[in-house]
DNA sequence: ATTATGCGTATCCGAAAGGTTACGCGTAAT
DNA sequence: ATTACGCGTAACCTTTCGGATACGCATAAT
């Protein structure tokens, strides 16, 4: 019933527009930090933190190179959202949804 | 690069779990707020504000009835983040998708 | 006409979010 | 050996979030 909302929920580390970007960054390949906050108008901690938050929730992991660290997508966890969006697909695709919907609203 | 942060966004709206868990109430149909209301241990009140965003982020559509309001899922909006993470979903699918993993990370 | 219901909104409050600057620690370069 | 670099973390500040309670307004019921 009640969902268990982990210290790190993925649904919330999705919900930021700048963590949605660094996403989209990491989507063409793993990348330091600096590289990635070269992109924003933000200070390179804020981005460190974005990252945290991401890493946190295991949508991204985190591998060290000398005083690097590269941060790569780890697709699995995005799963999650994908599955939960799952449950809801059917209402603007199945079509005896759409009657459903119709005989409701009558 | 991408601004779009209406002043409602859809992911916004979903992060909280008792949007989530009202949405999930939603998806067997239309509710007025004291139903929904009376499955969270929250006030009233509470679960109207939580409403009111899904309704600011179009994911629900208002419908007065007498001194009810009733409530219903806009499928149309969660289809948005279907999109998204369609972006993403090659990720874990895709089999030379995770052979260039497989390659970078060698 | 009066009373009871359903619901939104206003106000208040503590906690969390998201940003900045200052700093320190390892690693790389000179 | 020094200096420069990349990065995380701490401390701090302001704004937003998610609750609660108090209230008022329509509509329904009596």
């Amino acid at each position: 019933m009640h969902r268990q909302a982990a210290k790190s929920d993925v649904f919330r580390a999705i919900a930021d527009p700048t963590r949605r970007a660094i996403l989209e960054h990491l989507r063409s390949g793993p990348a330091p930090v600096k590289s990635l906050a070269a992109e924003f108008a933000q200070s390179r901690p804020a981005i460190s933190k974005h990252l945290r938050i991401l890493h946190d929730a295991n949508i991204v992991s985190e591998q060290r190179s000398g005083r690097e660290r590269i941060y790569r997508i780890e697709p699995a966890t995005l799963r999650e959202v994908d599955d939960w969006i799952g449950g809801y697909r059917s209402m603007w695709q199945d079509n005896l949804n759409r009657l459903k919907v119709y005989l409701e609203q009558k």
